[in-house]
RNA sequence: UGCCUGAUGGUGUAAUGGUAGCACAGGCGACUUUGACUCGCCUAGUCAUGGUUCGAAUCCAUGUCGGGCAGCCA
């Protein structure tokens, strides 16, 4: 038997689409349909990156769909601003992978009663912005919402009630908690259990009328007090709050929970796998309870679950990530430090890197902890094939070259991406002085040091070969240049080229090169697992920042956000998303470079 | 001490009763006008104890350890 060669990259599997595969064998569905479902209360960050690439993936390998849908029941926690975010965000993941299967619905459509196998139903239909963008009359489209559904939700609410299923309550939220018991003792049936279903239908349909202030009433379940699963001890599904909502303003005072709009949601929009993170494993009875209460015509939904994402030296949790930005620790959500998926975006990650990244880790159910290390290789493996190489010196040393005279001007050659088949090359000036990196010159140089040092040669890149004859320091002892001489007859064409030499470094003409603000950043936590610390702002790394003024080659003059960089030996560079971007002008303010993530150093080690 | 869930090299993940493989990390080497990239080699694993079986990471039992669940949050 010959093996098939195995292609994880382009065809992942995993338990859940093992279960995909076998229902579209089985002719389950007639489409799949999966959902990313956030709550627009925060901004999105890496960990949702994996449901993202997991829903859309499982919709992308089987000629399928996946709505983005806001989980939008709770007015007291949500903002327009965070679904704008969100839908950006989502947008710029998926962009040039998975497009074609972002489903939105018509704007300000709800869903419409239909007739299904001669029962009533309800279904609202996909809008594809891919498609319509080819077309010539423009449907306006928005992302789905829970909150769309509120009247549908309402009625299936009714008919809980009349099926004797659902009883309004009028505990109070204290003594709801005491009536639920503890996990290891059941609870006790409330006293308003037993209504009748005309006290139920005329007290559900008060609470929607605004009758009764927040906490006075609530809509139940009625399913089990005494059930060993907490989550089937009649939970609510309705519960008062005369607070607007984003989206449906004051036109409701009672809106739906999670575990009974969710479900709903998932149906009326045809989801067929409604993939959620372990957490939600224990809702799952409730998920299937309030569907197959309501003797719904088409197929149901079904929930998997998976372990969410956890990334060494980063924290998601909200609240904590929002404590960064007040206490000024950060300078926004989306600064380049951020694990949010604008953070990332601005330090110049490609979302195609972040695709591979999450890919990469799988999907299980065990609750595991990922390196940085596995995200931090998928970045370098996108940025270089792709990123242009360019000379730029992040700490600058003088370089005076003694043999050549100043105002001479010795052009060289530079490539632009060695990775390319057939590479390109720009121009590059060689001066009398010229900036060289620090780093690379050593007065004193340890055990196998390449580089610059005294009566030692090292090749310019792109030029040639020089050799260092004087050290000139300043009264204090500080060098404040090196004097070498240029060995011209080592540049490509000349009769050395094929000189060889141990070492060789990058640089920039002095009189030729541009400044720049380069931002370096590193690890925001000193610890792997900050979200493990008592107080987690006690192992924030007060050097993840470290502006410096570069001396960059002149062509990066005209970089735009867009470009990726290898500035060469160093990493790979953007431009800021406030950087002016074109020439700078006299007195304009400067360039300013963020770098996305270091090359690999073995040496530095 | 109720319910749910899980455990494979340092890390993550495959193998669905039949050769424990891949990636990352680490080490050594080759190549190199990037100490990058690339290439070659190496290191290292089935939680434990029993059982079923010709054969067990996989099935069964017991135990150990980890994670989740008691919002009118999602």
């Amino acid at each position: 038997m010959s093996a098939e060669p195995a292609t994880p990259a382009l065809a992942p599997t995993d338990f859940i689409r093992d279960i995909v595969a076998a229902d579209v064998t089985e002719n389950r569905y007639a489409k799949i349909v999966t959902r990313f479902p956030p709550e627009p209360n925060g901004y999105l960050h890496i960990g949702h990156a994996k449901s993202i690439c997991l829903n859309f993936g499982i919709a992308r390998e089987n000629n399928g769909q996946c709505n983005l849908r806001f989980d939008d029941t709770n007015p007291a926690k949500e903002e327009i601003e965070y679904v704008d975010s969100i839908t950006t965000d989502v947008k710029w993941l998926i962009s040039g992978w998975a497009d074609h299967c972002l489903a939105f619905k018509a704007k300000g459509a709800s869903p419409e009663k239909t007739t299904v196998n001669g029962l009533p139903d309800y279904f609202i239909a996909p809008v594809f912005e891919s498609k319509i963008e080819n077309q010539k009359s423009k449907i306006d489209s928005e992302p789905f919402s829970a909150s769309s559904y509120f009247d549908q939700l309402y009625e299936y609410a009714l008919v809980l009630i009349k099926k004797g299923q659902a009883y309004v309550c009028d505990l109070s939220p204290e003594d709801t908690d005491k009536y639920r018991g503890s996990p290891d003792k059941p609870g006790q049936d409330s006293p308003f259990r037993t209504r009748s279903v005309a006290e139920n239908l005329d007290l559900f349909t008060r609470m929607k009328a605004g009758e009764f202030p927040d906490g006075t009433r609530s809509l139940r379940s009625k399913i089990d007090m005494a059930s060993p699963n907490m989550w089937l001890r009649d939970p609510l599904l309705y519960r008062i709050r005369h607070t607007a909502h984003h989206h449906t303003g004051d036109q409701w005072c009672i809106y739906p929970l999670y575990d009974y709009a969710h479900c709903l949601s998932d149906y009326l929009e045809g989801i067929t796998h409604s993939i959620c993170t372990l957490e939600f494993v224990d809702h799952r009875p409730l998920y299937d309870w309030v569907l197959t209460s309501l003797d719904l015509p088409r197929a149901l939904p079904h929930q998997y679950e998976f372990a969410k994402l956890n990334l060494g030296y980063t924290i998601v949790s909200k609240r904590k990530l929002l404590q960064l930005v007040n206490e000024k620790l950060v300078s926004g959500w989306d600064d380049p430090r951020m694990p949010t998926l604008s953070g990332l975006r601005r330090r110049g990650i490609p979302a195609s890197a972040i695709r591979q990244f999450v890919t990469s880790v799988g999907v299980t159910k065990f609750d595991s902890l990922t390196e940085v290390a596995v995200f931090e290789n998928a970045v370098r493996n996108e940025l270089n094939p792709t990123a242009q190489r360019r000379l730029a010196v992040l700490k600058p040393i003088k370089i005076v070259l003694t043999n050549i005279p100043a105002g001479e001007v010795i052009a060289c050659t530079a490539t632009n991406n060695p990775q390319d088949e057939t590479p390109t090359t720009r121009p590059l000036a060689l001066t009398r002085e010229v900036f060289i990196e620090s780093d690379d010159f050593a007065e004193v140089p340890p055990p196998k040091y390449f580089r610059l040092k005294p009566g030692g040669e090292v090749r310019l890149k792109y030029a040639c070969i020089i050799k260092l004859d004087e050290i000139v320091k300043d009264a204090t002892g500080s060098v404040t240049e090196l004097r070498c001489t240029a060995d011209l007859t080592t540049r490509a064409g000349g009769i050395n080229v094929e000189k060889k030499v141990k070492g060789t470094i990058h640089w920039v003409s002095a009189t030729q090169c541009i400044d720049a603000e380069v931002r370096l950043y590193d690890r925001l936590f000193n610890v792997t697992e900050p979200a493990a610390e008592l107080d987690f702002l006690r192992v924030v790394n007060p050097q993840s920042l470290e502006v410096v003024t570069a001396k960059l080659e002149s062509s990066l003059a005209s970089a735009t956000p867009a470009d990726r960089f290898q500035f060469e030996r160093i990493g790979y560079f953007s431009l800021d998303k406030d950087s002016p971007v074109g020439p700078p002008l006299a007195g304009a303010p400067r360039l300013i470079f963020n770098r996305t993530i270091s090359l690999k150093d073995t040496w530095a080690k």
